[in-house]
DNA sequence: AGGTTATATAACCAGACAGCAAAGTACAAT
DNA sequence: ATTGTACTTTGCTGTCTGGTTATATAACCT
């Protein structure tokens, strides 16, 4: 179903280690996309492609230096991100460690609330 | 070139919101597929591909309760994410406050150490 | 103008992915 | 033993993704 969303798009683009690379190395300054595909292993045009689907995710953002097109970082995408990942690391210890006390509780299974009958 | 690493199997799982919204359902407690699956416009099968997706990431992990198979969040999937986005977040804000700082000032490009000739 | 460099686009291919319906397995209960 | 419930597996779709080569555009430099 084409992940439409911000959130999604930043995952699906962290999700590619070739991706990662590329920014990583834009960490160290904007670079251009022939410099980032001389020390990829990858052609010019699938460094264009990975770039541009870094670039809808907004990670990076492109600038103009004469005929080059230099990527540079963008740190707001990385804010949503960051967000679902900070929510979802404090709702799930919460929720794990009341799990784990009824666990070693064991009284009833009523927790889920989704139990009506049998 | 099919993702391997465990760091691009969580981000790629995290990139699906149905996916994530598996994952916020089981914050709440323990859920089977068919309970999933009730609550999701889709098919039940699509759930059990989703959680085999979540299970490979380690995000989660399923359990044995009679005929039931319940999915259980797991924490340390989302260490390695959490770890690239922590490094992420100092190194990026860092490297463009500098970045920042060089194009105020505009003396000399010595910093990225890439730029042997023209 | 003509050549070089930087980048983008087009056309194509292979494989992965998300969905479905239908059939199969496993466990429980009657 | 038969039925029911929870779940998985198995085709079968169409779409998305990541890569390629080849070609086009754009800017710069003689």
């Amino acid at each position: 179903m084409s992940s439409d969303d911000s959130l999604s798009r930043a995952f699906a683009a962290l999700a590619d280690p070739t991706r990662r690379a590329i920014l990583e190395r834009l960490a160290a300054g904007e670079a251009g996309v022939v410099e980032l595909a001389r020390t990829s292993a990858l052609t010019q045009p699938a460094i264009t492609k990975h770039l541009k689907v870094l670039e809808r995710a907004h990670l990076i953002s492109r600038i103009r230096d004469r005929q080059r097109r230099p990527a540079r970082l963008r740190r707001e995408g990385l804010l949503p991100v960051d967000d679902w990942l900070r929510r979802a690391n404090s709702e799930w210890s919460d929720r794990l460690d009341r799990l784990e006390a009824h666990l070693t509780t064991e009284s009833d299974i009523t927790t889920t609330g989704e139990n009506p009958n049998a």
